[in-house]
DNA sequence: ACAGAGTACTTAATCGATTAAGTTCATTAT
DNA sequence: ATAATGAACTTAATCGATTAAGTACTCTGT
């Protein structure tokens, strides 16, 4: 491996002036610091990473946590998209990407000892069970965090604007002419509250009431829980026209429940999804249903998280919603 | 930060005796060394992995590779359900892992460099461009490699078994009754030249004869592509009676299309897909569809990368094929 | 001609951990 | 009694890079 000392003994200078020289001091003459950088590039010298991060504090690293617990692991659309972005807007940023877990081989390590032990710089915190006090301790700590829809106490968050994505949703169907609407939502997180609370407002604003029966809990991107779910609005003595879904994943359970009824989509009952997902606008009919960002609130996580660790005596925590767009698919019928 | 060194002082002892006692070295009285893990607990002692990294050469972190530049990236099940399983077979053996890609911030650096730079152990390529000279390149590096689904000579490889795959979905059809195949392949790639050559072979061994235009080009995972191809299979003077999809996803291109044409699925139209993502058995009617172990490709992927980052010496190369199942949905009409 | 100011370097400490090569002391063997 | 053995440490070098502090030399102004 070839490095400073090497490219030092080859110039005949200290290893401090190849230092300086490939970083740009300005106390190397301009004539030295070429010479430098072409036998560098000659004897095919590339940093030590590992070295560098040791002596400067500093790793370019950042640590990402998906949680393994919390179904919402990477396979799901709206979290690799969100993790293909955070990776394409660190590493435009000059940082690597590591994931950050609870256990590493046989050591046990908390989040927070993980991300120290990796001296990751800052972490992303993706999906993760925000309850779980580990998330607590590592949010609280000095690593500078960013959590994805969910905010804690004086820390960087990016949300999604499932507050207006919900009552863009239900004023939609209800220009439509609906008004039996069901809502079927995912567990109990901060994002089922903001929705739960902004379908009710939503609805109330408009002048609908709710049953609480229309109410009905899922899981997050399972498409059996929400067909069991369908089942039993399906069951209820007076049906409502529309169901709205927790996800666009748990739309195709709904469907395919749908669908053992005889029920056709959107003649006989109109549904709406959320998060937009690529598959949405592929399957037939097109669902309707709310684009989140997901590629945005990547991009910003990375680019507020890495603000934050370049500029830690400045900074301010901060919120940034992120906006998403209704997608008009075909799967609310406009009626009576 | 707690380092071994304020350790030593508030045990009294030297810098080396902690290190010792804490990875276990033979020299250290038992009593001595857990009065110092005792007190590294105390004083709350988290190991540098940066420090020990530049010390001993050995970073205890995999790099992993997913081409941006070809479509296939993290947000597509078949390579995040991968991903998924790699991460979580790596932590198991103390392995953290990190992307790694083409450019980080301003230093242009190929992936040989990016994964010496970061000190790699080992490098799983997932989803490449494997004509690419860059990845010919990390690959005959002294870097330990495993590529999924391409073979590299001397290289270890994981594949999925693709030409088990098509023949079992060639004769699946067949045994219903269909003797009109059309494939709808992917792009040019080694997984893409197996798949054809198992197609015709398994249809010649069946004494099934397939014209040229049934054989069509499109883009993995391109649900737009796979749409025109079908539309082209459509036009023709003789139609097939059973369409081969590249993947499930652009099995849903075909899909719409066929809909458009008001032909319906399986009464119209058999159809196969390829890969068994989780969507598949979501969908009504179920597709018909060989799943690919991704999850324990993934595995594998790991394991045998630690293997051999842990035994160099004894290391040989080899190939494992992982094998699918074929998932028999109700896509296939039994005809004549 | 000489103080003072730059310029262009070098020296040496440092980051945190590991490890080969000593050192000390007690125990055992002859 | 003395040498040899072994247990339980310590010393010091090392990994590769950075950087504060120091040095040598040239140039400028008076």
């Amino acid at each position: 491996m070839v490095t400073i000392t090497d490219i030092a003994k080859a110039c005949g200078v200290s290893r401090a002036t190849v230092s300086k020289a490939l970083n740009g001091a300005p106390d190397i003459a301009p004539t030295t610091a070429e010479r430098i950088r072409d036998r560098a590039k000659e004897l095919g010298y590339l940093p030590n990473a590992t070295a560098r991060a040791l002596k400067v504090g500093r790793s370019y690293n950042i640590g990402v946590l998906f949680s393994d617990a919390t179904g919402g692991g990477i396979s799901h659309e709206y979290f690799s998209q969100i993790l293909e972005s955070v990776k394409r807007e660190s590493e435009r940023l000059g940082y690597d990407i590591t994931f950050i877990g609870k256990d590493l081989g046989a050591m046990q390590m908390d989040y927070y000892e993980h991300a120290k032990y990796r001296n990751c710089d800052g972490v992303v915190i993706a999906s993760a069970d925000f309850t779980d006090p580990v998330i607590a301790r590592l949010v609280n700590s000095e690593i500078p965090t960013v959590t994805l829809d969910y905010t804690f106490d004086s820390r960087t968050s990016i949300l999604s604007d499932n507050v207006r994505g919900m009552e863009a949703l239900v004023r939609f169907v209800y220009e439509r002419g609906h008004r039996k609407l069901a809502f079927i939502h995912g567990e109990s997180t901060s994002v089922t509250q903001k929705r739960i609370a902004s379908f009710k407002k939503t609805c109330a604003s408009l002048g609908i009431s709710v049953p609480a029966e229309y109410i009905r809990p899922a899981v997050f991107h399972d498409p059996r829980s929400s067909g069991l779910a369908t089942r039993a609005l399906l069951e209820l003595p007076e049906r409502p026209t529309c169901i709205f879904y927790p996800d666009d994943l748990s739309f195709l359970g709904g469907m395919s429940e749908l669908e053992r009824h005889g029920i056709s989509i959107p003649k006989d009952m109109s549904v709406v999804g959320y998060d937009g997902i690529p598959l949405s606008q592929i399957l037939r009919p097109r669902l309707t249903t709310y684009r989140q960002g997901a590629a945005r609130m990547g991009s910003e996580a990375a680019r507020l998280l890495i603000e934050q660790i370049e500029h830690p005596d400045t900074w301010l925590p901060q919120s940034i919603t992120v906006e998403g767009e209704l997608l008009e698919g075909s799967t609310v019928q406009t009626i009576g």
